[in-house]
DNA sequence: ACACGCATTGTCGACGTTGTCATAGAAATA
DNA sequence: TATTTCTATGACAACGTCGACAATGCGTGT
């Protein structure tokens, strides 16, 4: 393989000047500077980075360690926004993931300090409290999506679950709905609970009755192997004979089957019952028809700022411990006013 | 960071001795061993890959890339082939993806190319012909669904959508059905022809007439800019007077609609209409009330399959070009005998 | 006693790069 | 003119590891 020395040779000058011309530094003339790139360009020279990383001892990599994320379809945009920040700064990304595994986040962990890692971001596929495995190991660490169980102040980035959850359910009350049900995520996710609250908070502020809303739980267990009751409990709900005007649902997939719970019933949407769901996931919100009035998760953003966070903590800057970044809400058409 | 050095000292032998250790090499006794590997452990030594690679010149590392793979819900699962070999294999991945731009794609060429990667997989979202940017360069390279456009000799490895398709015809026939629906997926990805074709053949030998199927287009358009017909489609085909009895759609995705289009029009499914996807997309097919019977896309398989392939490339076995996967039918309830 | 083989350990240099310091000539200043 | 300050370049060591080879010591057969 073609190394700095075979350009050095090439071009006439020392191995040195060839490594300033690479790192652009100054104190090289126009002339040979030139005669320089044009010997790397002729022998094809591309920068060794381990030899680069032994000697100045900064890999400029990043790595990713996931649960399940890179390997499911949801939060999938966590990483584009990771990886969309990196290639924009050079950084090098290496990614793994536990599979749910505690012994294989331990060795990822080892793996990532024999590659002598940067940082690391944290990520998990659903918001949630976690216990990372990095033994005795410091190496900066950002958290996405989740925040560390013991009180150890890791920064970290997460959805404003909350506020999405509240901006739909006033969306459904400014159009009028009074009568309104919800189902409820599997309650191990942090996000559920904060939804719920959310719902039953601004619901009320607004003057509803707790019996005004049907509040039912649609799935729980660990997660890969949950109890699924949506179907069955969408179906009962729309059967009450003073049912809901709008459901709202802890998140875009259970909407599929409260689609086909209504339609089943011979319920039109929006026109008998209005659908929320939550997340975005477009997979679904946008192949239903009418098309899924939901809240984005802000995931693209979290990887992004979270790439952001990380560089500045490894530059030594003391970063703000935690952060939470906005839903959006994303207007479709399964909603009418009534 | 604690080097070999320092852990030679400790356990007061040489270096090399200690090099022996690591690398479980012959010739060191069990005192010497113990001695060492406790010093190991006590000042939590981890070997510095980037050393390691200078001196020997192999990373133990290969690199993805991918189209949107790794940043879209679909074909996730070959990520997690990969990453499951890898991590079974000791090695490392490092993974990037070109969000389609060719010269984001160059640049990851060259990236690999600095971290003087052993091998590459290429690895595309949907199935289809591809034209790598990766210049002059000689990596050992196999690709993941998909094929070089020209007619260089790289090893491929692809899902057999012919036989999945011929499969889910051959299931509908066999349970009595004549008329059959058939919505195309959107012509530019290489499966929805073979797929078709399929479909096709396998209902003319079966002694079909081309009157019994009704075949529609989808979807067409650029990838991620697709104009989508779904909806209407299906609508339109379900409406005819002599209406087909099963319907098998291009993916499990266009299946959402499929059967919205159905319940929207009264039609109980699988009583009134059968319904077929492809894929085995798991947050559709397992969603959709009744669940979907669908073809499962080996992504998995393709993942750890094109994983052992390229290890065996780089040790220099020279491969079968190319080798195509078994797609699995997944029975469940969305079909009925006629 | 001697040579021989083998297990065990060590010495040294090389990998490709960059940091430190030295050097040489040119330009600026006294 | 003598001295200082720059600019441009090079020589050399060092990073952490492993491969080639050398050295040591011990048992075995003659």
């Amino acid at each position: 393989m073609v190394s700095i020395i075979s350009v050095a040779k090439a071009a006439g000058v020392s191995n040195k000047t060839v490594s300033r011309v690479i790192n652009g530094e100054p104190y090289v003339t126009e002339e040979t500077r030139e005669r320089v790139e044009k010997a790397i360009r002729d022998l094809g020279y591309i920068p060794n980075m381990a030899a680069r990383l032994i000697r100045s001892s900064r890999s400029n990599t990043f790595g990713i360690i996931t649960d399940y994320v890179s390997t499911t379809p949801y939060s999938v945009d966590i990483v584009r926004g990771i990886q969309d920040w990196a290639n924009a700064n050079g950084k090098t990304i290496l990614m793994a993931n536990t599979g749910g595994s505690s012994k294989r986040e331990a060795d990822i962990w080892k793996m990532f300090q024999s590659h002598r890692i940067d940082g690391v971001l944290y990520v998990t596929m659903y918001r949630r409290t976690v216990d990372p495995e990095a033994g005795d190991v410091r190496i900066p660490t950002v958290m996405i999506n989740c925040r560390p169980q013991t009180d150890e102040l890791l920064p970290s980035i997460e959805p404003d679950d909350y506020q999405g959850a509240q901006d739909l359910t006033r969306y459904l009350l400014d159009r009028g709905h009074r009568k309104i049900g919800y189902i409820r995520l599997n309650p191990i996710l942090l996000g559920a609970q904060l939804r719920l609250d959310a719902f039953r908070k601004t619901a009320a502020d607004f003057g509803l009755a707790e019996g005004d809303l049907s509040i039912r739980l649609g799935m729980e267990g660990p997660v890969g192997a949950e109890k699924n009751y949506i179907f069955a409990v969408a179906t009962e709900m729309l059967q009450q004979k003073d049912r809901p005007t709008a459901i709202m649902s802890g998140n875009d997939e259970m909407t599929i089957q409260v689609y086909i719970a209504a339609m089943a019933l011979g319920l039109r949407i929006p026109e008998d019952v209005s659908i929320v769901g939550f997340d975005d996931f477009r997979t679904v919100s946008l192949a239903l028809k009418p098309e899924l009035t939901t809240a984005a998760l802000p995931y693209y953003d979290l990887g992004l700022e979270g790439a952001e966070l990380l560089n500045s903590v490894v530059a030594g800057n003391k970063a703000p411990s935690s952060r939470v970044m906005p839903c959006k809400l994303v207007e479709r058409t399964s909603v009418r006013s009534v």
